[in-house]
DNA sequence: GCCTATGTAAAACGATCGGTATCCTTAAGG
DNA sequence: CCTTAAGGATACCGATCGTTTTACATAGGC
């Protein structure tokens, strides 16, 4: 990715070998194909909330899986959240792009929240708060010194905080 | 502010109240000026090392000043780190801006590594990348959530990590 | 008074981009 | 075979942007 203003449609339409005229009857602008871009992409990268019927990971594992970032192997740059990116290339808080990504940044920190509340600890809120910027953190400076490196020094502030939530719970809660 | 991609000559030269010719007798090009602006926020911004001649406040609070946000009372929306955004509005690792970007992140957490040893702290370069990473995390969350109130969240991380790093110095160190 | 230098205002240029229209090929259905 | 609908390639349009150039104003040195 080489981010939204520098990305054309004439590049996108080369690179869906799709015609322009065709990329612009399924969506009705550039603005719309990156709202349903940026669709696509909250359910795919939203953690997933435990379901009953998996087998569920510990909660730990859960709040911490968010920072083990698995990589394409590409020589492209290291570019961290979509979403962070958007809210800086479109400034204007008003337009949908950057309320989109608003959204799914509270949404993201909402479903840590929510693991973090069925793990019975004690201000999930915080936590879940916490660990989202934890996570924001760890992108946004990978993006500035182009390294996915600072997803462990994330990972290790956030094991403490969680293991120190949980153990307030108790290690072998009801 | 409104972004770099989104702020022409045009209207730089405006609020400058110089014609766009100047503008070109004094710096090269955009990406010149923006340099040169960088530069200078560069050296507003850093963190201040303790010197030795000044009523330097306990290092606890040197370190937690960073989260300490005086913002303008103005009504734009809140944009976070600047030079995160450029890192963002300037993807091309190459280019000098995007590089200079990168070398602020990375003066600033040698700067809260200088304060932690300073203070005798254990792994001080693990401190300090970690209050940067908190700090760019904050910032980033504020860009995506247009609220500043993501410093008090990262702070309150901060203290935590300070005051275990300085425990486990002793409070009274040599 | 005149020359030069410097700055302003504004036009103009080339490039790029989002978006639309035009022309052509292709393939299905009768 | 003919019609028709859909899509591909591409030219085009208007706007914007970075940059340069042109024309004009102003002020100091001789």
């Amino acid at each position: 990715m080489q981010g939204i203003n520098a990305t054309g449609m004439e590049q996108l339409s080369t690179v869906a070998e799709v015609s322009k005229r065709t990329l612009y009857t399924h969506f009705p602008s550039k603005d719309g194909l990156v709202e349903a871009y940026l669709q696509s992409l909250k359910d795919d990268l939203l953690p997933v909330l435990p379901s009953p019927a998996q087998p569920t990971p510990s909660p730990r594992e859960q709040l911490l899986a968010v920072f083990d970032w698995k990589l394409p192997e590409t020589t492209a740059p290291f570019r961290g959240c979509p979403f962070l990116n958007v809210s800086v290339e479109v400034p204007d808080p008003g337009h949908s792009a950057h309320q989109l990504a608003a959204a799914y940044k509270r949404e993201f920190a909402r479903r840590l929240t929510d693991i973090a509340r069925q793990a019975g600890v004690a201000d999930p809120e915080n936590l879940g708060e916490q660990l989202a910027l934890l996570f924001d953190g760890a992108a946004a400076r990978g993006t500035a010194l182009n390294s996915s490196d600072t997803g462990v020094c994330a990972r290790s502030i956030a094991e403490s905080l969680v293991d120190a939530a949980l153990t307030d719970v108790g290690p072998a809660s009801p």
